[in-house]
This record gives structure tokens, C-alpha cells and sequence, in this order.
DNA sequence: GGAGCACGCTACATCGTTGTAGAAGCCGGG
DNA sequence: CCCGGCTTCTACAACGATGTAGCGTGCTCC
């Protein structure tokens, strides 16, 4: 079976020779062109099986002038949202024959900006972006010359397609669940200060809107800092929020990572979940639904989200529509009611 | 003929005419070929900048021969272990100027034939693959032509460079860390019934060889299937444990999702861990450290894995000693003591 | 002061495929 | 019986880069 030594030597010159036919109709057959007949067609691929032919990709990428390859471009894999919205992504794309290739930005601003103007750009026919650390200055940065799909609420005026939930009314809802559940000193874990236009600003934004339609203000201390949205950032500010003696009786996890670093501390000081501190996170990564007590959170409609950036991105490729204006695609997004907010019965 | 209006539009032909300069020389400096004068340097310079050119790596990796990118075959990112792998293998890739190309293939043992066979197999260099689901039958599938570190114990006599922990080793290890807490009826969650090579085989060897060393015999109702090696089974199986009444004090999960999966159940029950019973994981994902209680596990060293895996493959793409015979690289492990099989005193 | 070498640069072929244009055979209709 | 159109296939020229030769310089060294 395995003739073929490294460097895959057979081209479809020698299956064309050996079939006795133009390489261009190997080419031809290879590609499904239909205008062959059945002999040729199967003289040429009975060719190809003795040989063990593979059609070479660089060659054909640079003839067409496109690769078949798509970037994604996320803070870190290790980051279970972003693994899972992974997953989702690379299904969606090979459903439409399209491979993924990853980059880890680590939510570093420099690399952000690299993703947008690096060299390996040139490999993938077009980008699907999770940007978190680029600001309003880098806003010039976005206008590329590539089809690209951006994830999360348009910024900057973002001159892209956008996937993206709607933070602020998931937020608010996270927030009216713990209003609806009585609490009243609502902690928020995972703020970002001075940011207006990334999810956390978004997030908190929802947060202040629920507290302001339940007549209540908002407390400057309840609202903990933290810079990256990680299990252990999330256990951090938890602490510096218990540290600091004011009372809380239930907290809001900007994402699923924070609220089980905060579940982790509160866990350690004995503090009863629900019944002292209700916790909801945002994400529904798996983990809050084994975590102990399980965790209420937000679904973004992940699969959803995977499949729309990566149908979006395909008609921008493809010129479809070569000037259809940019879209914004808002997915739903539902309350997952588990232990940390209503207890047991919830199970 | 719709001439791509994409920013690739500048070739080195146009750099080459803007500077004045042979194409060729353009590509020299480009490459950071050492004998061309300063001031020709400069003028290729300006002129790229200008022109705003990138390299073609289409045509690039069309003549040279090679992609640079690497493959690595995991079952699903959506599985914490092989997320956090993705993330040290990528970053250990860059780190050697290597894009890595992610292929799931969701333990299905078809798709792990495919990507040994697979086209894409044609864009990239080599592959690091982690094997779950192929069985001995399939030992000549994996006689491929191409560089391929495998990771996992070697089955089958893999022809293959290996990096893998010392499954068998690590195993005895964990289920000695229970058997010094003085637990004696030990179960297992997630073996693979009739299988002789794979992890779920190698771990319960080692488990089998502790207990047999202490002296105790292996009650065949205390080792509970799994096929996926997932959370949702871990708690299935540790369901069926309890509900088949056998006694237990300690659960050995063969990795960390199963061990959640199972502390789930057993919070669920309110069964006491690690009074009633203690449980020890495989793999140290990051959830770990952050569960309730936090849970003791084996750290498979995945630093090390990822870099020695991407170091192994490297040096068989650039044929540094070709006819090298393959390696097997085992790796350290070592015993995270957590509040699953200790208590608080751990934290 | 000529042989020999290190520079600095160029011309050309080439990697393996696909788009374009068109040739040859066959068929049916006028 | 010839023209035009459909099939089927082929020759050739790209795609954009890089490896291989090789050609002038100008310098060193004896």
C-alpha cells in the first residue's frame, strides 16, 4: 500500500503517464469535472490506487489562490469556553470543507494586533476573531483587506461581520435571577476599570441596569476587579471582596472561570452556597454542570455562535455578495438554573 | 479573470522593480540572506514596506517542499486534558516556528485511520498524534511515510518516536497513595473491558499490581466501565458502583473528568469525601485544583510532553539523523496531594 | 601583477497544479 | 452533405516563490 517514500514522490504526471491520458485530465478527474468518459475515468483512477496518488495541496493553494484554511484566533485553549467554542468552530468548518487553525493570542494586545497583519494570515482564506485586548485605538487595526468575522458586540465601529450574544441583556437577566431570588448585595467578579467596550464593560453595564430597575444603587465596593477572566483571578478577587467586610449575598462570575474560582473560595471558608452567597457564572462551559454545588449560568447559544461565524465567514470568501453591508448576528442566550443560586432542588 | 484584489496582490516582482533589484535578490533578503550590501538592503526594505508586501507562503511552501505546519490528532478539545495539551503543544510549536494544525478525531476509530491517511496529512510536516481508539488490528495503519511522534504508551510496536508517562507506574502509585490513607476496598472508574493495550489498560494493570503488593486481591465488582473517558460517565459508572452496593472507600478515576464526574455523584448523595470515601484522579487538568474538594491527581508532566513531542518531530522533519531508530521518551509524573483524599489539611 | 577568493548580484529553471483556449470526433438538423 | 454544437481531451501558460549556476567586481597574497 504504502509505496509512496516520503516526499510523496508520485505527481499526476506519473498518473497521467501511467494512464496514458494529459496530466490535465488527471486534474480533471481528481476534480469531478463531469465532461469524462467512464473508461478514461476509471483507467486514470485505477492509476492513482496503484500509485497511491495524494494530490499536492501547496500546489494546488498557490495555483487557486486559496487554501481550504480558516484562522481562529482566541486567548488560550486552556480557557474552557474558548476550548469548547473550539470544538464547536472546527465541526462547523469541516462540515463545509474547511480546516481550522488555531492562534493563542493570550489576550495580549501585541498579539492581537499580530493576528491581524502576521505572516500566517497568508495561509487561511479568512479570520474568525475573539479580540479582548484591543482598545479603541486600535481601531484602524481591524479595517483588513481579508474576510474576517469578529466575535463579541461590535466595537469601534468594527468594520467586520459580528457574531456576538447580547452581553448586556444576558447580564441583566443573570442579575434579575439573583434579584428574583431576594438577594440585594450583588457582587460582581471580574470587572475591568475604565473599559466601556469589551464584555466585561458590557456585562457590568447589564448588571447596573438590573440593580437600577429594582430601585437599588450601586454599591462601588461589590464590583471586584479582575484583569484576566481565569479560575484563579476569579478566587483572588473573591477573597479581596471577603477581605474587605462588606456584605454580600450573592455574586455574579463575569464568566464561568471567575464565578468557580470564586465557588472555590467561598467553598473553603465554609461560606453555604446558595444559602449564604448565591453565585451565578456566564459561559455554561461543562464544568459548571459537575461543579460542587453545580453552577447557574448564561448559555450563549455556543454551537450557534460556531456555526453562523463560520457560515458568514464562508459567503464573505466565496464573494457572494461582494458588498453586502457588514452584519451583526445577535444569538440567543438562556438562564441555566442550577444548585448555586436555588439549591438542591434544582438537581 | 478576477485578478485577486486581496492584499496579496504585490508579488516580489514589483518589489523587485521598485527597488531595482533582481527578484531574486528581493527573496534573499527576505530570507536574511548575509552577503547583500546595506544600501541594496535598504532600498529591498523600503520598497516591501511601501508596497506593503507579505510573502506568498503558498508559493513559498510550494518550492521549498515544506508547510511548517505540524498536525496534532486529539479526540476532542472539548475534554479539559486535551485542551491544556493543544495549548502547551501550540506554544511549544511557535517556539520553534511551527504553526500546529488540530485534528479531532473524537476517539471514533475511523477518523484516526483518516488522519493518517487523510489528505490534509499533506499540508503539514509531520503529526503528533494521541491514539485512543485504534487497536492492534490497526497496527499497519500506523507505518506511515511521513515524521509522526506518537503519545501514549507504545502499542503494537508502534513504529513511531514515543512520549508518553509511565502509565503503569503512575497507576500503582496513585492507588498506593489510597492504599497508605489505609482504603482497602478501592474501585475504578472508567476500564475498558477486554482491552490489553491502551491507557484504561495500562492504569488498571497498575492498580492491579498495588493492590497485589498489599497483599489484597482485585474484586472484579469493584472496577467500573466507562468508554469515553468524559465526566457524564465517570458519573454514570460511579452511579452504578454505588447502586450495585458493593462496599467502597476509595475511587480511582483513570483520569480527571471521570474523577469529577464521580465526586459529582458522590456530592449529590452527600456521601462524605474524603470521610466515606477518597478519590483520586489522572492528569491534573486545572479544574483540579479548583473542584470541591479539590482533587488529588497524577500530573502526567504536559510541559514536558508537549515540548519533547514537538523536539522529536522536528528533528525527524529536518532529518537530523535519519535513520535514528525511534524513541520512546517516558516522562515524570508525580502525585498531587489534594483535599480528595486527604482533607482540608491539603489546602 | 596575476592567481585565487570572498562578495554581491542576476538569469533561469522549477516546484505540482489548474485555467484557458482550442482541437478532434460525433451527432443531428436544415 | 455541410454546418454548428456537444463531448472529450490536450497543450500551454500561468500561480509566486526559491535553488543552482555563474558572472563580475575588488581585494589579498605571494
Amino acid at each position: 500500500m504504502s509505496t509512496a517514500r516520503r516526499g510523496s514522490a508520485v505527481t499526476m504526471h506519473e498518473v497521467a503517464a501511467r494512464a496514458g491520458v494529459s496530466i490535465k485530465t488527471v486534474s480533471n478527474v481528481v476534480n469531478g469535472y463531469q465532461y469524462i468518459r467512464p473508461a478514461t475515468k476509471e483507467r486514470v483512477e485505477a492509476a492513482i490506487a496503484d500509485l497511491g496518488y495524494q494530490v499536492n495541496i501547496s500546489a494546488r493553494n498557490l495555483r487557486r489562490g486559496r487554501t481550504g484554511l480558516i484562522g481562529l484566533a482566541v486567548p488560550e485553549l486552556s480557557l474552557p469556553y474558548f476550548a469548547e467554542l473550539a470544538d464547536s468552530v472546527i465541526r462547523a468548518a469541516e462540515a463545509r470543507g474547511l480546516t481550522v487553525l488555531i492562534e493563542q493570542t493570550g489576550s495580549v494586545r501585541e498579539r492581537e494586533l499580530e493576528v491581524l497583519s502576521g505572516q500566517r494570515r497568508h495561509l487561511t482564506d479568512g479570520l474568525i476573531f475573539s479580540p479582548l485586548a484591543l482598545g479603541p485605538q486600535d481601531a484602524a487595526a481591524l479595517h483588513v483587506d481579508f474576510p474576517m468575522v469578529l466575535l463579541g458586540e461590535r466595537i469601534f465601529g468594527g468594520p467586520a461581520d459580528h457574531v456576538t450574544m447580547n452581553n448586556v441583556e444576558a447580564a441583566r437577566a443573570a442579575t434579575q435571577h439573583l434579584l428574583d431570588l431576594g438577594r440585594r448585595r450583588i457582587a460582581v467578579v471580574g470587572a475591568h476599570e475604565g473599559e466601556t467596550v469589551g464584555s466585561a464593560a458590557l456585562r457590568v453595564q447589564g448588571y447596573r441596569q438590573a440593580l437600577e430597575e429594582a430601585g437599588l444603587s450601586v454599591d462601588p465596593a461589590l464590583v471586584g476587579e479582575a484583569g484576566l477572566w481565569h479560575r484563579a483571578t476569579g478566587a483572588d478577587t473573591m477573597e479581596r471582596l471577603l477581605e474587605s467586610g462588606v456584605e454580600i449575598d450573592a455574586v455574579f462570575g463575569l464568566n464561568d472561570a471567575l464565578a468557580l474560582g470564586a465557588l472555590h473560595v467561598l467553598h473553603a471558608r465554609r461560606i453555604d452556597v446558595p444559602g449564604q452567597i448565591a453565585v451565578i457564572g456566564f459561559d455554561d462551559i461543562e464544568e459548571t454542570a459537575y461543579s460542587s454545588p453545580t453552577l447557574t449560568t448564561v448559555a450563549p447559544g455556543r454551537e450557534q455562535i460556531a456555526t453562523t461565524a463560520v457560515d458568514l465567514l464562508l459567503a464573505r470568501i466565496q464573494e457572494v455578495e461582494p458588498d453586502k453591508p457588514f452584519v451583526q448576528v445577535v444569538t440567543d442566550f438562556e438562564i441555566v438554573v442550577r444548585e448555586s443560586t436555588v439549591g438542591e432542588q434544582a438537581s
